[in-house]
DNA sequence: TTCTTTGCAAATCGTTTGCAGCATG
DNA sequence: CATGCTGCAAACGATTTGCAAAGAA
């Protein structure tokens, strides 16, 4: 995700609204690592705007991942879950309890995004790893 | 995906049934490279087995995801969609209209999955691009 | 026969939508 | 003051679940 300056900027020339709703959601992305859902965003914010609506909540999630700004991802747990990091990194999923984790640096050797492949103008890159964690190992099936 | 061979002695060590919905469902993801949904699979296979139910479809691809033999993925339409290429390859998934399609080789360039990062059994790899198409970048926006 | 899986239909629940009121530019 | 955004609640729709019947081992 771009500095909130960029997305100030962003939404004035569509002629769009900052409205208060869009910069706390926007702060409360800004950095996270912790893969949240929309729920968890919600739960998190909720007391701070307590006005808030998950209708909102959407709607700003949704517009900032057709700006390629957060990513968006399955971890196969049913839930949707929001990255703010378009970098490239990688995650590493478990397939019993979902569990996500970044991955070590050195899994992701390929640091550079390129602007364009095959005409796509690339905006956002998405790698994931899916495994069984080591406490699923441990616990055995 | 293994080959099915793979698949029936794997059922079979788990005490599980080789029933003709496994099989059947097991053949259509074989070799299927139009990343489809549930619904597009069940479309497909309704007309071959009648009898067949959405729930037994989802059962089958759950345990396929859970076995590492598929892999699902979120491409930002609102639907899962479903790869048994578990190999390392990418794709490229419009951030506009959701179109997808595999990335050419030369993206890809790690060729090899690791068995195992940060005590992971690793058992699939998943690497999506996402972008404008060339199509929705000329439709302009 | 025994135990798993299927099929049906209802239930679930995350996400989207419609619309009136409000706030931004 | 004009438009776009929010909040609410209802609508939606994909996926899951419960249970009786069917089928594999």
């Amino acid at each position: 995700m771009q500095r909130i300056e960029a997305l100030v900027q962003r939404v004035r020339a569509q002629g769009g609204k900052v409205t208060a709703q869009r910069m706390l959601i926007w702060r409360a992305l800004e950095g996270d690592q912790t893969h949240p859902t929309a729920e968890d965003l919600y739960a998190r914010l909720k007391p701070v705007l307590p006005g808030l609506s998950l209708a909102t909540l959407y709607n700003a999630l949704n517009e900032l991942v057709e700006w390629g700004e957060v990513r968006r991802f399955d971890a196969g747990d049913g839930h949707i879950h929001y990255d703010p990091d378009c970098s490239a990194h990688a995650e590493l999923v478990c397939l019993k309890c979902h569990t996500i984790i970044d991955a070590p640096q050195e899994v992701a050797p390929q640091p550079a995004i390129p602007d364009e492949i095959a005409g796509y103008r690339i905006l956002a890159r998405s790698e994931q790893y899916f495994g069984i964690c080591p406490a699923c190992r441990a616990a055995r099936a």
